[in-house]
DNA sequence: GTTCTATATTGCCAAACGGTAATATTCGAG
DNA sequence: CTCGAATATTACCGTTTGGCAATATAGAAC
């Protein structure tokens, strides 16, 4: 029930939601998420804490980089299911396909070494 | 997304979790939701309140009782979804399984009138 | 080593949440 | 109409949550 609760509030926020779309589409590191979502560093690194302890995400590290990305949902039988839906839901919602319009202007180079 | 979000976020309490798995076996009135639940009536009507807001439960009124019984899923999109996943889930749940096992003796007539 | 750069952690604040007691509402019974 | 019983609403309280600025950590480049 405690792993349940933690994936269903895990999905109850917009933002993060929003970061779990993205990512249906590629990888992409904690600067990449801030830049799109228009938040402050350690907001995106919060949520993205949320979703790994939800075993939504994992994270490698790549360098100076830390790449994120869907897990394949073997982390529990809600997570599996969960994530399979959401490859169908919100695909018509205003604001995600704006964001994964934009998706691929969205490059690590041009945003980080300000 | 808003309404999307409202279905997980009446989906991330453990009560109305509980609420939603016993509505599966029968429909109850918040008298006995709260005694199943031990917890007072305004909190009970609340969560209720919750989960119907999200188009995951309805109610009838029954001369002096109210009864919740969960929707058809033509609310939504996510809401179908779920609520067949729910079947499922949490099944094995020892929570769960407590309350669904002391269901048939939950009755309102032993309850309400103190 | 030192200096950047990307990320994580901490500390703080306003808003939202889950809970209860007290009160209001609604409806059947007499 | 009055009384009692089931439910809803309100007011309040402690905890959690999402946001940010400031700081700490980790790694690449020099």
């Amino acid at each position: 029930m405690r792993d349940f609760v933690r994936v269903m509030k895990a999905l109850s926020d917009p933002n993060r939601i929003a970061i779990m779309k993205m990512l249906q589409h590629k990888d992409m590191c904690v600067c990449e998420i801030q830049a799109a979502l228009k938040i402050a560093q350690p907001t995106a690194s919060k949520h993205l804490k949320v979703l790994e302890d939800a075993d939504l995400v994992t994270s490698r590290k790549n360098g100076m980089w830390v790449n994120y990305q869907l897990t394949d949902g073997s982390g529990g039988p809600y997570v599996a299911s969960l994530l399979g839906s959401l490859r169908h839901w919100l695909e018509d919602d205003p604001r995600i396909t704006d964001l994964v319009e934009k998706l691929p202007t969205i490059q690590r180079e041009d945003i980080c070494k300000k």
